[in-house]
DNA sequence: CAGGGTCGAGAACGTTGGTTCTCTCGGTGA
DNA sequence: TCACCGAGAGAACCAACGTTCTCGACCCTG
């Protein structure tokens, strides 16, 4: 039996790792065949060229953020607690020994100009993560731009811990955003249903 | 007369420009020289290889990021509003029709893995950056703390503005660094000379 | 005027990239 | 048993890259 879906899950993985950990240029069509363990027919059968490669990998990535990003929440009660627990979840990436900061950042850097696909997929991610980040800041009580500014803070968080090798700038980032909320909080006329 | 200065500088101009625009790896040497109007055998007299170009290329984008920091620093008093004005030099330059993000970052996604000049850059880069943020928050009475915080919110509001093309992140930004030195100030044992 | 050295223009080289083609093998149905 | 289909391995192909080489024109000196 010819498990289709088996082969693009291998082709996609081993993408995934080796196009965060060197660059999206950096590695050819055959080393990702190697590592992905099956033929360049195959793999040009599951996939008509590498640019669908980097645009299924970036579609797993941004599901598998939602995923951690909505599981660290699920953790928490408040709207508060469940926006603080991002920082949580940056912390706990940063300190990953093959982190190399934010993949959409990494490849608009690297093909936001030359490939359409890569930039639109990374506008997309950032425009809902700021759009979850606002709904839990207006959730909170906050005045809706708190959502922006926190959604600023994970991002520089994620840079800066990625080119400074500072994994510490997520409890920064934290402790930033709780400063945010609570000023926003207590001087806003909107209130939060948990007083 | 053969002006060595000349050529050198021709050749980082358009070197910064194109590399800036496309990504490193998108412009190739043969571009490079036509857009710098040398020959290559020129302009291989002058640089060694691309990656001393881009090196350079680099190293000239902190000088110019360091003058208009401090160019903008240098028509506010307070170390407070030095410390803001950086997000004002930020919105102008969100604003400028070919802004496409930070170099450091968009390079160091690019190339760090596998060019070494490139994350050093990046990783220098970024450390003055957070240091001098940092000095100048010590100055206004804040945490050191503050510094690295509102390095953040400079580090996201690039990303965020080239990837979604929204240039209000900077006054976002801006917003938020408001509320945080303030907080500190308020709080904090340390006061600024200037009461 | 003669000779030598310098430089620009671009051809050439070796490598590597993405993509396609060929060949072979193994299993399957009549 | 034999024809056939699908798939795997990798050679082949074409274009592009970074770098080097060749060649011819020019200029400066004697």
């Amino acid at each position: 039996m010819t498990n289709t879906e088996h082969g693009r899950d291998d082709v996609i993985r081993a993408a995934d790792t080796l196009f965060y950990a060197r660059g999206i240029q950096a590695v050819g069509m055959d080393e990702l065949r190697t590592a992905a363990g099956i033929s360049l027919k195959r793999m040009y059968s599951l996939f008509p060229s590498k640019t669908a490669i980097v645009a299924e990998v970036l579609r797993g990535r941004t599901r598998r953020w939602n995923d951690r990003i909505e599981t660290e929440a699920a953790a928490h009660e408040s709207p508060r607690d469940k926006l603080l627990s991002i920082f949580d979840f940056l912390d706990h990436w940063f300190r990953e020994d093959n982190f190399r900061g934010c993949a959409f950042i990494n490849s608009f850097g690297e093909l936001g100009a030359t490939m359409p696909e890569v930039a639109d997929a990374a506008h997309q991610h950032k425009k809902n993560f700021i759009e979850y980040v606002t709904a839990l800041a207006v959730d909170a009580g906050c005045a809706p731009t708190v959502g922006l500014q926190i959604a600023l803070l994970a991002e520089g968080a994620q840079t800066t811990a990625a080119i400074t090798e500072l994994a510490e700038t997520a409890a920064a980032a934290k402790a930033a955003a709780t400063v945010l909320i609570d000023a926003s909080v207590g001087r806003s006329d909107t209130r939060a249903s948990t007083a």
